[in-house]
RNA sequence: GCUGUUAUAGCUCAGUGGUAGAGCACUUCCUUGGUAAGGAAGAGGUCCCGAGUUCAAGUCUCGGUAACAGCUCCA
């Protein structure tokens, strides 16, 4: 008895007499039409191909074109499709792997590189080939079959392939007109299905992903079963250009970067330096006056022997600026990479009591990194970055309330951001299947995880786990965030480690007279300034909640007559520790609010009216629309409060 | 680091081996009580850097640098 469930819920069954028969045929008894909205099956979670012939007894639900797996299934077709659209146009191209991917499709061959013309010459024949609606053939082969058949094509990638493929796995066939492919499948049984498609880029990458191998070329494309889903992707991937950080981040003047400086060497601008500086100042009030930090200001270099202690020297080297030729000078310094040594010298310089801890060491610390030159982009992957660093040394027995306070500190700086709900916090742990990797003892380390799933857990923060992200030394919590792109970078991290006090000789005294070696967490609060800058500009597209923006308000007298009360006023916002510009220039007030529209100020003040008791301004946002005509002392102490409230950071007035 | 694309005014970009261009922005003057462009004039160039080919290079070739995309990497 074979059971399929159809898109409309209704149940069919089918008796012995349609055993050996494929879903087509089954469906096709039923009701043929459905073979145009249908694309697929699923049993048992698994989406099968229409043409595979079930075995008796399964349960199958059928994949509509409305179903989310449906789109997948579309695009490996398209996918196909591009291939043969390359193999018509470049007969000498040699077919890799072509997935469909989250977003779209992509097909790597080993070929000379694509150029804009040649896609759309392919893009062209792929609407051909579409069009004449090609049957699209499964075949179930035997190895020695499949290995015959890909070399009379000559597809040696292929051959490759199938040598990895698992004995126990059936080996499958898919074809249309004269192109042949190795495929899981499961394809389209109509390519007319694909009414919207557009290939989108090319590009080169390695065979397998190693360097040390062939370049292909890749194609990227994207297809949907309307063209209005494909249009509306395309207008998105549109939006999405005009909200990356590196593009508005230079247009808003908030960054730029200079040839002759250097690659991931980028200068923020006074904007962005102002945002920054904002972010900075309330990160270490907040630090030191509410979570009981201390602060340090170490070294940005050292000399190679203290890397060769911390193991740096060995194992990271290549990853630092060194300064100095190890050959011929006497003293070789490296810039820092990371502060760790630095505020374990720090603690070490003085003997501790067990009273004294936990120590939170923390500092606004500037680190370099000797990237690759492909890795740099924007603000969020350079080679100069500052990041808000601290070490905490604590008792053992301090260890879990200070390592969920560190939590807990990440997840406010998260929600004051206004980011909580973006970010994805992932327990990284180790791999019981690559001991080497780590050290310590497999029970210690599944303690440690234990008790960080349960803070999280305590502190209502949703969180993914994945295995082998562990540092050697211990687990840790990684915030992530997603670029417009959907590009995964970290942004905090909190890391556990019982084990490193060791190598630096660390020790307290404890209630006994004997030294102990404390515990460390190794924590962000703000990963990376540059970074969280370019993030929170993709978040609000610019458009900066009013304690972080680097304007706050611009006052646009109407006309020159006002010029003195448009100073008066900016000067009592000042003394309320608000940024306010004053647009003195002679142009016409439409013009003046359009250039404060297209900055991005929060607030702008339309100063018109003066009267002796009711002085009267417009007042406008760009966020929350015109907000009429108010006086000005209402709209004085509206924004300072504002600003009083949303910021963190107390202004104090001295009159 | 690898592969590819790109580099012309502050920005966005035209420019077919033969006189360096446009729009916006900028400066000055006029205008200015109204919600996305008021008017006029002006200034602004190492055509990324270096070499080569050519009577002649922004344009062609080679090398370098930087930006972008993808890959790889990311303590």
């Amino acid at each position: 008895m074979i059971k399929i469930v159809f898109p409309d819920s209704a149940v069919h069954e089918f008796g012995a007499e349609y055993d050996g028969k494929s879903y087509i045929e089954l469906l096709s008894s039923v009701d043929p039409k459905i073979l145009n909205s249908v694309v697929a099956a699923k049993v048992n979670d698994v989406v099968v191909d229409l043409r595979d012939v079930p075995s008796c007894n399964t349960e199958a639900l059928l994949v509509s074109i409305e179903d989310k797996e449906a789109l997948h299934v579309l695009r490996h077709t398209a996918t196909h499709i591009m291939a043969e659209a390359v193999k018509h146009l470049f007969p000498e191209a040699k077919l890799t792997i072509g997935p469909a991917t989250e977003t779209g499709f992509f097909y790597d061959f080993e070929c000379a590189p694509f150029t804009k013309e040649n896609l759309e010459a392919v893009e062209k024949e792929m609407k051909k080939i579409i069009k004449s609606n090609p049957r699209i053939e499964r075949k179930v082969v035997s190895r020695e079959e499949a290995i015959e058949m890909m070399k009379a094509k000559g597809e040696t990638y292929k051959l490759e392939l199938i040598d990895a493929i698992p004995d126990e796995d059936r080996i499958t066939i898919y074809s249309q007109d004269d192109f042949v492919d190795l495929c899981m499948g499961p394809h389209l049984l109509n390519t007319r299905l694909i009414k919207g498609f557009k290939l989108l880029s090319s590009s080169t990458t390695y065979w397998r992903g190693d360097k040390n191998n062939p370049t292909l070329s890749r194609i990227y494309g994207t297809a949907f079963f309307t063209k209005e889903d494909c249009e509306a992707y395309l207008a998105h991937l549109e939006h999405i250009k005009n909200i990356d950080h590196n593009k508005i981040g230079r247009e808003m003047e908030l960054f730029t970067t200079v040839d002759v400086i250097g690659q991931g060497l980028p200068l923020l601008m006074p904007k962005g330096a102002k945002i920054v500086q904002t972010l900075q100042r309330w990160i270490e009030d907040l630090e030191d006056n509410e979570w009981g930090y201390i602060r340090t200001k170490t070294p940005l270099m050292a000399k190679s022997d203290l890397y060769k202690i911390s193991g740096h020297w060995d194992h990271y080297k290549e990853g630092m600026f060194v300064l100095g030729d190890e050959e011929t000078d006497k003293e070789v310094f490296a810039l820092r990479p990371m502060t760790c040594p630095f505020q374990y010298y720090v603690y070490k310089s003085t003997h501790h009591s067990y009273r004294d801890l936990p120590l939170r060491y923390s500092e606004t610390s500037t680190l370099f990194r000797n990237e690759d030159s492909g890795e740099m982009h924007g603000l969020t992957r350079v080679r100069q970055f500052t990041i808000s660093e601290g070490h905490l040394i604590v008792r053992p027995d301090q260890m879990i309330e200070e390592f969920k306070n560190c939590l807990a500190l990440a997840k406010h700086v998260m929600e004051t951001l206004g980011l909580q709900n973006d970010v994805t916090y992932v327990l990284a742990k180790w791999d019981p299947e690559n001991r080497a990797k780590y050290i310590g003892e497999a029970e210690v380390w599944e303690e440690t995880q234990q008790h960080i799933r349960q803070m999280l857990t305590e502190l209502e923060i949703p969180f993914v786990e994945e295995v082998g992200g562990a540092a050697f030394y211990g687990p840790k919590v990684d915030i992530n965030a997603k670029n417009v792109y959907g590009k995964e970078d970290t942004m905090i991290t909190v890391q556990w480690d019982a084990l490193l006090a060791a190598q630096f000789d660390m020790y307290y005294i404890d209630q006994n007279g004997e030294k102990v070696r404390p515990y460390i967490i190794h924590r962000t609060s703000m990963g990376c300034y540059e970074r969280t800058l370019a993030w929170l500009i993709e978040k609000y597209e610019g458009k900066f909640p009013t304690w972080l923006a680097p304007e706050q308000v611009r006052i646009l007298p109407i006309s020159e007559k006002y010029g003195d009360y448009a100073n008066e006023v900016a000067a009592e916002l000042k003394r309320n520790g608000v940024l306010v510009h004053v647009d003195n220039r002679s142009e016409k007030i439409g013009y003046k609010i359009r250039e404060a529209r297209n900055n991005r100020v929060p607030y702008m003040l339309v100063l018109g009216q003066q009267e002796e008791e009711n002085r009267t301004v417009a007042v406008r946002s760009r966020f929350a629309g015109d907000e009429g005509v108010k006086p000005i002392s209402e709209f004085v102490s509206a924004i300072c409060e504002e600003i009083r409230t949303k910021t963190i950071r107390k202004v104090e007035v001295t009159e």
